[in-house]
DNA sequence: CATGCAGTACGATTAAACTCGTACATAGGA
DNA sequence: TCCTATGTACGAGTTTAATCGTACTGCATG
């Protein structure tokens, strides 16, 4: 049954070295807004994305073409950017590539347990 | 400041008595939807409703003016509505009104922390 | 039985979001 | 230098949601 909880998933922090490009703009942690955050986590495809990088990802950041979903570039740029606005994910430019990671210790700090439901969510089949 | 992070706040869960009306249609448990839930919780207004009902609910279920909201009725009734729908909210038939209540069990059991963060929120200051 | 009250149902308007095609920018390699 | 690969920017079409006025239902009470 689909109904399962799962254990809750070890979710790495993963440390920012200091020789990094600069983020493009986003929320600062204390401008983060719960529904803000929800609303951007209300997209199927959204959370896909959040929760691979929360169970997938090494210790570098992701570029788009990682995540391998099958949507046209400029629906993914779209996604990305709501992600980035709402203060989900981090985004850095890497000559041509952007690549994201989660903001996992604002939004810990901010929503103690939110990215724990991402990780253990369960994809609906048409995905 | 407003990013401060409140204390986790007492939820009640409130037991349901036998000799109750049928509720309204509502999803299972089972068929609860994380996307579906942070969706519906991702507008301020229902949040708002969801965390009165959290923070400040009795043993009963509350009617739709209990909730002292400055909207037009057929607002109300398209956001409690959404919520029911979501499966966030319970309603029932009481005579005249439909009370509503948290789904405090359920929500628990399939999503949990998710109420918690409903609790702590800080609404706008706009609202 | 008429009035008031709680709330729904329906429909129109407006605003926002998703989807995606196309054109464009840039870095790296043959 | 030209080509390719990554990804953005812009704009259009479509869909979804929010908002709310109006009309309506059903109970309760005088």
């Amino acid at each position: 049954m689909s109904a399962t909880v799962r254990e809750a998933p070890v979710i790495k922090v993963v440390p920012e070295p200091d020789d990094l490009p600069e983020p493009l703009p986003e929320p600062a942690v204390e401008d983060l807004r719960l529904e803000t955050v929800l609303g951007a986590l209300s997209d199927p495809l959204r959370l896909r994305i959040v929760q691979k990088l929360l169970l997938e990802s090494e210790a570098f950041d992701h570029s788009c073409g990682w995540f391998g979903l099958d949507r046209p570039k400029s629906s993914l740029t779209h996604h990305f950017k709501a992600l980035r606005e709402a203060g989900v994910t981090r985004q850095r430019q890497y000559g041509l590539e952007r690549r994201s990671h989660v903001r996992v210790a604002d939004l810990d700090a901010r929503f103690p347990g939110l990215l724990g439901l991402v990780a253990a969510w369960t994809p609906p089949d048409t995905a």
